[in-house]
This record gives C-alpha cells, sequence and structure tokens, in this order.
DNA sequence: ATAGGGTTAG
C-alpha cells in the first residue's frame, strides 16, 4: 500500500490529484501516521500544481507534526510571495521546542535572501551556532550567499574564510556574489585564488567570473575564460553562452560576441536574443538589432517586454527615430505591454530629435504614474533646444516630486545662462546650495596586459602617476591647437576658470586614456570602462586624442561604446 | 524509519 501511494504522489500533477490521495489516507484511517503524509504535505506546499494555503490546512490536521512536515510549510513559504512568513513558523517551532535541523535553517535562510532581511539572517546565524544544528556545508554555503545577496559582502566573506571545509559551490557562492554586490576585481582576484589552489571552474563558477570581466571590461581574463569554457565543453549550457555573449559585449567585442551567438551549439532562449540586440544597442547598431528582433520570432522565440526596450535603445543609439515610434506602437499589438521604461525610452527618443511637445504628450497620456527619469529626460531635451518653458515645467514636475538632482539643477541654470537670465541663474545656483546634491563618484577602468588599472577623478595614486599627469599636460598643450576650448559650465564648484579647466581636465577616463597612451604600443586600440556616462568636454578631447595620437579610442559608459578614431566618434556625437 | 537543502545569464 505504501509503495502504491508513493507511485501516486510521483504522478500528481494537479491540487485535485492530491485532495484524492489526501482524502484516501483520511479515509482509510492512515492520515496521522502513513509515511508518505510528508511527503504529500510536501508536494502541495512547494510543486507549482500544489497550493501553499491548502498545504497549510493539512498541517493543521496532523495531531503531532514532524520536523518534516514543519520543513515543508517553511520550504514552501520561503519559496512564495510572502518569503518573510516563514521566520514566524520557524521561531513557533524553536517555541514550541520542535526540533529543527538542517533543512529547517537553509529554509528559512532562503527566505530571508529573498526578502534581503539581512538582519534576520544574521539572528538564524547565531542561532545555528546557539542550538547546535549542525552546520554542514550546504548550510554554510547559503548561509554565505543570503549574506552576499542581502549586502553584506564582508560578512559573506567571513563565513567563507571561516568555513572548515569548502567545496567548489562555497567557491561559486562568494564568486557570484562579489560579482553581483558591485566588487569584480574581488570577484577575479578570488576566481584566480580558486584556480590557484586547484579548484576545477565548473559552469557556476565561469558565470560569476565573466560578469565580473563585463562589468569591468576586462577582455583578456574574458577570453581566457572563454576558452576554458570550449575546452571543458561548459558551451553546451546555454546560460553559460549567454554570459560568454554579454561579456564580449561589454567588453567593445560585438563581433566576437555575434559569432558567438551565431555558432552555439546549443539552443537560443529568449535571453540570448535579448542578450544579444543589447549587445547591439550599446554599440549604436540599430538596424542589426531591429533584424534580429524580427529574426527571434520566426525562430519561434516570441519578444518579450526587453526584447523591445533592448531593440528601442538600440532606436536611440542609432537616432532611428520613425522606426522607433513606430516599434513602440507595435508593442500593443505583438502582445507586449508598455512599461515605464519603454515609454522613457521613447520619450528620449523624441527627445533628442527636438519633437519636445510629442515627448511631454506621452508623458502625460501615459497610463502609469511617470517616474523622474521622464522628467529628467524631457529637461535634457529642454536644454539641448533651448526650450526654457519646458525646461521650468519639467524641473517643477521634479522638485515637486523631491527627486531633482544636481544634474538637473546645473542643465536648468545652463538653460537660464544660455538665455542670459542671470538672476535666474543665481536663484537655481542658490536652490542647489540648500540641497545635499552628492554625486556618485566617477570612474574608469583600464586593463593592460590582463592587469586592471582604476582611475577616479583627479587621482594620484597610481604608481605611474607623475608621467600620466605630463602626459595629460602635453595633451591640453597639442588640443590647443584643434579648436578646443573647455565646457567649464559642466562643472558647478565656486571656483576660477583655470582650476574649472583642471577639473575636468582630469576626468577619470582621461587619466585612464592618458595611462593607455603611454602603456600601450603605438597604434594599438586603447580601451576605457566608465560607471556614469561620458561627458561632453571628455568626449570632445578624446575625438582629438584619436586623430593626433592616431589610436582607436574605445570607452564604454554607463550606456553605450564611444569609438573614437581619426578624430570621429561612432555615436556621430548624439548619445 | 527513507530523502530532501547550497552556487547559475538579458
Amino acid at each position: 500500500m505504501a509503495f502504491r501511494l508513493e507511485a501516486l504522489l510521483q504522478k500528481c500533477a494537479s491540487l485535485f490529484h492530491i485532495k484524492q490521495l489526501q482524502a484516501h489516507l483520511i479515509t482509510t484511517g492512515q492520515f496521522q501516521f502513513h509515511p508518505s503524509r510528508t511527503k504529500l504535505l510536501e508536494l502541495c506546499a512547494v510543486s507549482p500544481s500544489g497550493d501553499l494555503s491548502f498545504a497549510c490546512n493539512i498541517f493543521r490536521q496532523i495531531g503531532t507534526p514532524s520536523t518534516n512536515d514543519w520543513n515543508a510549510i517553511v520550504r514552501g513559504l520561503a519559496h512564495s510571495s510572502v518569503p518573510t512568513q516563514a521566520i514566524p513558523w520557524f521561531r513557533t517551532m524553536l517555541r514550541r521546542s520542535q526540533r529543527v535541523d538542517a533543512l529547517t535553517c537553509s529554509f528559512v535562510l532562503k527566505a530571508c535572501a529573498r526578502a534581503l532581511a539581512l538582519f534576520e539572517a544574521s539572528q538564524l546565524h547565531s542561532q545555528i551556532v546557539r542550538i547546535g544544528v549542525e552546520a554542514d556545508v550546504l548550510l554554510q554555503t547559503t548561509l554565505l550567499d543570503v549574506y552576499a545577496k542581502s549586502g553584506d559582502l564582508d560578512g559573506a566573506h567571513k563565513v567563507f574564510d571561516e568555513m572548515g571545509l569548502r567545496d567548489i559551490a562555497s567557491w561559486n557562492a562568494l564568486i557570484s556574489g562579489l560579482a553581483q554586490g558591485n566588487r569584480p576585481n574581488e570577484a577575479m582576484a578570488l576566481f584566480n585564488k580558486m584556480k590557484e589552489e586547484g579548484w576545477k571552474p565548473n559552469e557556476v563558477t565561469v558565470l560569476g567570473a565573466l560578469s565580473a570581466c563585463s562589468q569591468l571590461g576586462a577582455s583578456k581574463q574574458g577570453e581566457n575564460i572563454h576558452r576554458y569554457i570550449v575546452n571543458d565543453m561548459l558551451d553546451k549550457n546555454v546560460i553559460v553562452c549567454n554570459a560568454v555573449i554579454d561579456m564580449y559585449a561589454k567588453c567593445g567585442f560585438v563581433d566576437k560576441a555575434y559569432s558567438v551567438f551565431n555558432s552555439m551549439s546549443c539552443r537560443k532562449n529568449i535571453i540570448t536574443w535579448n542578450t544579444m540586440i543589447m549587445a547591439l544597442a550599446m554599440n549604436g547598431d540599430g538596424h542589426k538589432a531591429l533584424d534580429l528582433l524580427s529574426q527571434m520570432d520566426l525562430d519561434g522565440v516570441h519578444p518579450d517586454a526587453v526584447s523591445y526596450l533592448a531593440a528601442l535603445c538600440a532606436c536611440n543609439h542609432a537616432g532611428l527615430v520613425e522606426e522607433g515610434v513606430s516599434l513602440f506602437d507595435s508593442m500593443t499589438e505583438s502582445g507586449v505591454k508598455p512599461n515605464v521604461k519603454h515609454y522613457g525610452s521613447v520619450v528620449d527618443l523624441l527627445g533628442r530629435a527636438g519633437r519636445l511637445k510629442e515627448a511631454c504628450d506621452i508623458i502625460r497620456s501615459m497610463p502609469m504614474f511617470p517616474d523622474e527619469v521622464l522628467w529628467q529626460t524631457l529637461l535634457g531635451a529642454s536644454k539641448t533646444y533651448g526650450n526654457v518653458e519646458m525646461a521650468e515645467m519639467a524641473s517643477k514636475k521634479l522638485v515637486e516630486m523631491g527627486s531633482i538632482s544636481c544634474g538637473d539643477f546645473v542643465l536648468l541654470s545652463n538653460i537660464y545662462a544660455a538665455q542670459k537670465r542671470w538672476d535666474d541663474v543665481g536663484r537655481v545656483r542658490e536652490a542647489m546650495k540648500n540641497r545635499d546634491v552628492r554625486k556618485v563618484p566617477g570612474f574608469s577602468y583600464m586593463e593592460v596586459e590582463g592587469e586592471l588599472h582604476k582611475f577616479v577623478n583627479g587621482d594620484h595614486s597610481h604608481p605611474n602617476s607623475r608621467e600620466i599627469y605630463a602626459k595629460l599636460d602635453e595633451i591640453k598643450f597639442r588640443i590647443k591647437g584643434y579648436g578646443y576650448t573647455a565646457e567649464t559650465d559642466l562643472v558647478l564648484h565656486d571656483i576660477g576658470e583655470e582650476d574649472k579647466e583642471n577639473v575636468l581636465n582630469y576626468h577619470s577616463e582621461k587619466l585612464a586614456v592618458a595611462f593607455g597612451l603611454i602603456s600601450t604600443i603605438d597604434g594599438t586600440p586603447i580601451q576605457v570602462n566608465k560607471n556614469l556616462r561620458i561627458c561632453v568636454d571628455c568626449h570632445t578631447v578624446i575625438k582629438i586624442i584619436s586623430k593626433i595620437y592616431n589610436r582607436e579610442i574605445i570607452v564604454r559608459d554607463r550606456a553605450r561604446f564611444h569609438r573614437f578614431n581619426q578624430g570621429l566618434c561612432s555615436c556621430k556625437d548624439y548619445w
């Protein structure tokens, strides 16, 4: 009998089946003690065909639930839309002196990770130690992962360091955690250390490392990982292929990304297509991105909201205004509902084309609440086209929303300055002083012979700092001959003109380019990654540098690639 | 009284 029930449980495909089996157990008087009852409960609590609230009903009918019965519910809650509910259930277990085991803790920790509940996770950590639950590798890895996912990377590292025994998943969890927690250089360091210690990276390891390379633009290291993947046949895994494509794209090698995309031995999924469309978008390859969007449909993968966003983004970067607008209009017929980001994208598209009225109408008529990004976009476009009324309206909205930023103030004050409305300029500057307008610090990375160099604005910490600044002085001198004048109105500080020029001169991307000029062979391309968008002044200067030093310079900013060559940029000064 | 839990791309 027990065997038959087991077999039936495996075939359960609906809540109705579960109910039938439960009814069987009840009517035959076996419910309270049948060995498979817990399995039934678990099935109901966690499987997609189950129902958590019905599982709770079953649970309440159990006279003396076992730890495993409790675990089924806790696990179900951890996977549910209300993961934090797992925590009070856990507390009840402790209060009732119900034995908790490693599994209970594991499920509750998972719940904390999903809820980003760092405090609860650390409390649980103490409980695990206090109760004396045997913390095996799996549980400790879960613990490490929760710390990492809820933002305490140092805590995660500590758990890792104190683990008596580690396995590949423990390394993977920390590498991924560091990569996803914006500490890609540490992720790479750990990845290298892992190899030094003789561990063999698996598909999960390379995902974490590739993600770190993408963020850093570390193409040499990324290529090495790709070679390893091919040799070890890890490229049978779509997820791995997608990560490779993304890595090449973010390191500036769209062609390599495309060749991986084109020669995949496994089936492409929607993420593959979206990654490739986004890659083309970042390179301003608008038409190719649109081609791919229609190809994916033919391949039986239907575009989703992300596909459309990527394609719209491609239209933006390529200046394909009409194409973008009609793509946006076609979304609804294709059954994909535009979200705020899609609206943001068309507003940007129209704004750049100077169609401010239409952009504004879209914001006003959109079915959801327009976030600050939309008004900022409109404000930026108003600046470009010198439309004072529109700019005032957009900044008023931003002030009302309490989300006006430093950059917005600068834009507005520049618009007034262009109209010589000095009183208004003064008023805006005054308003700025009364607010906390802290900027995100800008920094740039550059890879030379597989080694990463990081620069922040005005940085003197680099070992070659003196040569770098000497090179910048040389650049400053040589570009004057090309009619260059600094756009100092972008600098906010109340300092003299010459100092303002210096603030611009020592932007992190300029430092990185100067370092590239002195540390790489003449004629080779220089590649830089920046965390923010490139500024107009740097853009102008780097164009000139590419001409006078005869170098291709590739700058990846927050949104796209700029390829500077012979005094021109691939973005056609439109970004 | 069985086993079950951890790391994973846009």
